[in-house]
DNA sequence: CGTTAAGTTCGAAATCTTCGAACAATTAAA
DNA sequence: TTTAATTGTTCGAAGATTTCGAACTTAACG
């Protein structure tokens, strides 16, 4: 059994994280942890095959967006909120609030 | 000649915004802008083909990061930083102070 | 005109994405 | 304790993007 690799802290780039959150499939993920804080990947229910489910979750967790810890079966995945905030300050929080807001002008 | 397409800004995705911004090239693209308002495509120095330069600036023109404007031969591009905080309030600011911040962390 | 300058477009090679099928790991059931 | 079910990962192939250099377009200048 594999270990789950997460960069540090000091290692998350903007551009990485740019990069994971520029994906429907992605951001869709981020928005639903922001809200549950912890969710197992079949959690998220989104039209795509689970291989590539989970191809996005490795591109959340290597990016640094996201935190993953195995329980049982199910790899449970949180935001590092606090890790995101501590290196680039505000950029998760605008983030999520653009897309909370966007999201309900359309309802 | 063809008419330069730009979305309108109604229609200017979050998705699309930070796909955009998600790539080195034309973050650092982006960052330039911010600073020195509006630049001819040739004075962003960095390691690419001239066509892979365009492409980067079609990609950054049609997610409505940026306006472009025919001037003779060259094409000046802005940053639509109005259009951008009107439809994703701070979205832009915090990317820009996030990235300044951590690149002057590391001289 | 002929030339230069600034970008775009084209086609090919390299790199990502996505999918379904097969595989591993853990729990639950028989 | 096998057997089955659940949850994800990995693999290989097909499709989509990215990148490059070469050729092309447009406009300015002698």
């Amino acid at each position: 059994m594999k270990p789950i690799h997460h960069p540090d802290k000091a290692d998350i780039t903007l551009e990485c994280v740019l990069y994971a959150l520029g994906d429907p499939v992605r951001l869709e993920i981020v928005k639903r942890l922001a809200v549950a804080k912890e969710l197992p990947c079949a959690a998220i229910d989104v039209p795509v095959a689970k291989s590539t489910l989970s191809h996005h979750f490795k591109i959340l967790r290597e990016s640094g967006v996201i935190h993953c810890r195995k329980q049982g079966t199910q790899h449970m995945n949180s935001l590092r909120a606090e890790d995101l905030s501590d290196r680039f300050p505000g950029l998760l929080e605008t983030i999520l609030e653009v897309a909370n807001t966007t999201a309900k002008a359309l309802a």
